[in-house]
DNA sequence: ATCACCGTTCGGCAATATCGAACTCCTCTG
DNA sequence: CAGAGGAGTTCGATATTGCCGAACGGTGAT
């Protein structure tokens, strides 16, 4: 591939910086920490304000993300040809588990959500839709990993959500051993202290692996007497197969 | 306000026109509608791929939008302060009146949805936020017009959604007065048959108005014998002005 | 009152993005 | 099966374009 232009590469490193934090940044952090003059990263985010993809605070003159991207964000939703066709059989699995579903797709070594269902009867729950999960903590994450057509090992080192996380590499990859020979992955109280999640790939027309689709909810549910309760997988491997067929038309 | 940068503001009509529509569009067809030459789109385009913000087909050589817009959008939704504030409330005001609950903004002369609560138990509906909704058809619309500070009137012509839709522009101003008068709009099947729409202002510290909160549901029981039910048109300015009182510190 | 730092403006320089023609596939057609 | 047409892509000359750094005006803390 070859050469990139040089402004919009950088108007999207603002944004990502914009987005890589709740705080608001103004242009001397920006400046600071993009290594770029003052003046410049003005004229560039003068044209993002103009454009809706920031906002300027009028009190500060910080800088934050704009509307417009909020709407990008979702058209995007619409253009996705995996959420699509899926969004049927996650609301048929989040229904018959009695458990939130969740689609996600790997991304930037994170994966991303692209849609979650929440648990039926249980409406105050916050959208994860667009959020980030950790690969090596996240049941979606390790069918994503083990999957991997590229086979990137996650980044070293391991983060510890909890005393239940998978830290150490060589652990992982057995880990991830085991749910290329079982055909689905489990978490328990590795992200969340309390929750258990269960998920299995969506493969496209190809046989390649495009997607996770899972389930997440209490330990308490899921794996009442120490071990997971099967039914729950077999829903989750459904639901994935059936998916995977769709897609394959 | 001075100039802006070329490649940047092309970048974004190149995001905006993706976004515009569910099909995938081609090098020649952006450059049509750009009026600029295909060579260089298609520096812009390769620019927009290597940052994510663009997907190309595989098989077709198309461009569609990126993953990395969807997390963009979502990250808006983390800095957005009315978003934040009024979360718990738009619960709250899902669960007493047991209705789907909304909060939008006034953007580009749509209303965008940056928050919506499903109606309780019923979880089979699909998440709106992020999408538009036409100002002069929705309650939250017809809110966010009333107490515009720019007093900017829709486009016309006002599209028809149902035989109700508010399509005369004098009809719409003369709604917008007793919007104005009353503190809260409805909407009664103007946008989809079936269904109603009650919305009051949320305003900020100084006073101005920065959204809207509101509830929509079924006809049958927001305004069962024609008329609409009081009780809800409570339900929701309480909602509004306890948000209101929470932006005021 | 002073200072430090903020976002913003401005003009000269040259690096930079633009443009249009040429190229390679692919698909549809006669 | 040959050809035409259209797709996305490449490339290098051109001058337009955006970059930079210093200077400006405001704000808030010391």
């Amino acid at each position: 591939m070859g050469e990139t232009i040089q402004s919009v590469e950088r108007a999207a490193a603002i944004l990502r910086l914009l987005a890589s934090g709740p705080r608001q940044l103004g242009v001397a952090e920006l400046a600071k920490a993009l290594g770029l003059p003052k003046g410049t990263l003005h004229g560039i985010l003068r044209t993002l304000v103009r454009v809706g993809f920031v906002e300027q605070d009028q009190a500060t003159g910080k800088y934050r993300l704009g509307a417009t991207l909020l709407h990008l964000g979702s058209s995007y939703l619409d253009v996705n040809e995996l959420r699509t066709r899926s969004i049927n059989w996650a609301d048929a699995l989040a229904g018959r588990s009695r458990e939130s579903a969740w689609i996600g797709t790997l991304h930037e070594g994170h994966v991303l959500v692209i849609h979650h269902v929440f648990r039926p009867d249980d409406s105050m729950q916050t959208l994860q839709v667009g959020t980030y999960l950790p690969t090596h903590a996240s049941a979606l994450g390790k069918v994503l990993l083990a999957y991997d057509p590229y086979g990137e090992a996650p980044a070293a080192p391991l983060r510890a959500y909890t005393k239940a996380t998978l830290t150490d590499p060589k652990a992982l990859e057995a880990e991830l051993d085991q749910v290329r020979t079982r055909g689905w992955a489990a978490e328990t109280e590795e992200l969340t202290e309390g929750e258990v999640a269960i998920a299995a790939p969506i493969k496209d027309a190809r046989g390649i692996v495009v997607g996770a689709i899972g389930i997440r909810g209490a330990v308490e549910r899921l794996a009442s007497d120490g071990a997971l309760h099967m039914e729950y997988v077999s829903y989750v491997r459904d639901a994935a197969r059936a998916i995977t067929r769709a897609l394959a038309r």
